[in-house]
DNA sequence: GAGCACTGC
């Protein structure tokens, strides 16, 4: 048994809890403390309830109701306002019933966005369910492949990224009387480039006399003032919430090795609490949450009588579908479930039944590095309100208890606040739907958190190599490729590669390829069966890359009709597969309304190379004499991935989709290519390099 | 020679 942690003297807390200091213009309070008996909400039960009583009785027990009347009064005075309410104060089913029910927005909709598409579902599910109406009608939703709305929908929920799309049709947003920003906190980049495309939206609609916008940001937590300044000081309102207290301990010492302290702590837990309270641990990747799983369960089989027994579940976003589900399901009685998650656990996927977070402090998150350009994934320390909330994961149905294997000290030196991803990825997508939307001044849009000039230059750089862009008066515009690209709901050098296509006549194959890199994996590698999965794969390999390959598995899934054995079988994600075959679909119908000949080189497959080589040849890579890779535009060694089918092979020349730096910089899904073919691509841009490296 | 956080259009 590993030695004791040593954890100091608890101190307790309520995460996100009490008013951020000064900074609050109206305090809404719902009466009652965190995890102890209510009070019940005083106001007299109207007249005649279009609701079943149980339903009314449940909306009226939630933490926004006392609040309602006040809230109303002053959102309908307030073009822009911030909501700050915890986990489960119900604001985000509750706030658009209010402004509907209160006749707020009834000219237009009201739209709700949701960093994530299940979430957008599921609201809209549960507020169509307490308004008794079918999903669809009064309240609907929409996300990619999913539309249910109609003319009648009045509340909207979407994921911001469907919002931002429809933007680059009507910038004003026209349809939408009020627009309430949900999750603002997690600060995604859809998320951030609709706060300035609103806020923009906003003021234009107020110039030209048009219906006003009602823009409600929402967030978690308490950092707001960026939020209430960037939109012209908006008033901040403040909602307690139904969150438990949670204890937090400290280690002592700073821990040398996490993964240990993880390990130290679980058996800790688990031979003094009761086996009916769960364990979550928050670790950073799927090789070290599964080597952390087997030793638990190792550990687990040689425990002393009289200790409970141990289920311990993996958790990550590339563990297939129903091993995920199993973190719903209870343990048999006198089990301990102990989940071993990712930052999935953190906000996507929550569990009932936690009362115990083991935090590791540590993430494994993408950084931009502005000098290289590049952005690596690379383990770190998370932040103060990232440590919150996974504290928060411990106190949701009842108190809880959270062990972070990090002294007290520590904590007071990690970031406060995450940085927004904007400031932590490329920009090219982001430029291209902005200069889409006809944004004036790009390189001065209004963002809340502004990247850096490097930053927004290599989007530029990008997109300009890609034909993208041109300039007029001094003012960046897209070319008629550049507004083609756009069209596309993928990544600007994807978007190209299927505009060249019909040159090469591959426009079938290519729109294949560029579905299965657009989705996760749809190659499934469990560590532990590596060699199994060597061997079942070798009929798919292609000397001639890894596009080629996963051409080949898809063509022998589609010849089987999508059967999910074969999946199973030959270590391929079904569930990615059938999304990419979802993908595939749109990016067509995209093409047929672009008028896009839809040709197929048949086995011809060098024409498949040739026009990757066309699209891609500003990740292009070349052997040295020494064996190693570099790459052409920036001379920086490279190697080739051990997942890539070209792995054990060197060819001379190859384009490669992405790079990621882990140990070393590697190139992945890769593509030989003839060197000419990529000088033919581009000769000026081949011409410069040259120029460059000569001196 | 040896490895892939999480979303989303």
């Amino acid at each position: 048994m590993p030695e004791e942690a040593g954890f100091p003297p608890a101190k307790r807390f309520r995460p996100g809890c009490g008013p951020p200091g000064g900074r609050v213009l109206m305090l809404l309070t719902a009466g009652g403390g965190s995890g102890g008996r209510r009070q019940q909400p005083a106001l007299a039960q109207p007249a005649a309830s279009p609701y079943p009583e149980a339903v009314e009785r449940q909306r009226r027990s939630l933490p926004i109701f006392p609040a309602r009347g006040q809230l109303l009064a002053q959102l309908r005075n307030l073009d822009s306002a911030v909501l700050i309410g915890e986990t489960g104060s119900g604001k985000t089913t509750q706030l658009p019933q209010y402004l509907y029910e209160g006749g707020i927005g009834r000219q237009g909709v009201i739209a709700v966005t949701q960093p994530r598409r299940v979430a957008a579902i599921s609201l809209a599910t549960r507020v169509s369910d307490e308004k008794r109406t079918e999903l669809g009608k009064l309240v609907g939703y929409t996300v990619r492949f999913d539309d249910v709305s109609s003319e009648d929908t009045r509340i909207k929920f979407l994921t911001d990224g469907m919002l931002l799309r429809e933007a680059i049709s009507d910038s004003l947003l026209r349809k939408y009387s009020c627009i309430i920003l949900d999750e603002a906190h997690e600060r995604t980049v859809h998320t951030d480039v609709l706060f300035g495309v609103v806020k923009a939206a906003q003021r234009r609609r107020k110039e030209l006399r048009k219906l006003p916008l009602k823009v409600i940001v929402m967030s978690a937590t308490m950092d707001v003032d960026l939020f209430s300044q960037y939109f012209n000081g908006a008033s901040v309102l403040y909602l307690e919430g139904r969150q438990h207290p949670i204890q937090v301990f400290y280690t002592k010492q700073p821990q040398q090795d996490y993964l240990h302290a993880a390990l130290v702590s679980v058996f800790q837990i688990h031979q003094e609490a009761p086996s009916s309270q769960d364990i979550l641990v928050f670790l950073t990747g799927q090789e070290e949450i599964e080597a952390v799983s087997k030793t638990c369960r190792d550990i687990a089989k040689h425990l002393p009588d009289g200790c409970p027994s141990m289920l311990v579940l993996p958790l990550y976003a590339s563990l297939p579908y129903a091993q995920q589900l199993r973190v719903f399901q209870g343990a048999p009685k006198g089990c301990r479930k102990v989940i071993i998650a990712t930052n999935i656990a953190e906000t996507s996927i929550t569990i009932t039944g936690i009362k115990y977070v083991v935090d590791t402090g540590m993430v494994k998150a993408k950084k931009y590095n502005p000098d290289s350009g590049l952005e690596v994934l690379a383990v770190q320390r998370v932040s103060k309100t990232q440590a919150w909330q996974r504290a928060g994961r411990a106190g949701r149905e009842d108190s809880g208890i959270c062990y972070r294997l990090y002294t007290e000290n520590e904590f007071e030196k990690f970031e406060k606040m995450t940085v927004p991803e904007i400031q932590r990825c490329n920009l090219a997508s982001v430029l291209l739907q902005l200069l889409a939307m006809k944004v004036p001044n790009v390189l001065t849009f209004d963002f809340m958190s502004k990247p850096s000039p490097d930053h927004m230059q290599a989007a530029v750089a990008q997109l300009d190599l890609l034909g993208a862009l041109e300039r007029k008066d001094n003012q960046l515009t897209l070319t008629p490729i550049g507004r083609k690209m756009a069209a596309f709901p993928l990544e600007p050098k994807f978007a190209k590669t299927i505009l060249l296509s019909p040159k090469f006549h591959c426009t079938e194959e290519i729109l294949t390829i560029v579905s299965l890199l657009s989705v996760d994996s749809v190659l499934y590698n469990p560590p532990s069966r590596r060699d199994e999965v060597q061997a079942m794969r070798k009929k798919f390999l292609s000397s001639e890359g890894d596009h080629i390959t996963l051409l080949n598995i898809y063509r022998t899934f589609k010849s089987l009709g999508g059967d999910k054995d074969w999946c199973r079988e030959n270590f391929v994600n079904s569930r990615n597969m059938m999304l990419a075959a979802e993908v595939r679909a749109q990016l067509r119908d995209i093409c047929l309304k672009m008028s896009m000949p839809m040709v197929s080189c048949r086995g011809d497959v060098e024409s498949i190379r040739r026009c990757l080589a066309h699209s891609l040849f500003m990740s292009a890579a070349e052997l040295q004499p020494d064996g190693t890779y570099t790459t052409t535009d920036s001379r920086q060694p490279v190697a080739i991935h051990p997942s890539s089918a070209l792995f054990h092979c060197r060819p001379a020349c190859v384009v490669y989709t992405e790079l990621l730096h882990t140990s070393k910089c590697y190139m992945r899904d890769l593509c030989v290519v003839a060197a000419e073919w990529l000088y033919e691509a581009a000769p000026d841009y081949f011409r410069r390099k040259l120029r460059a490296t000569r001196d």
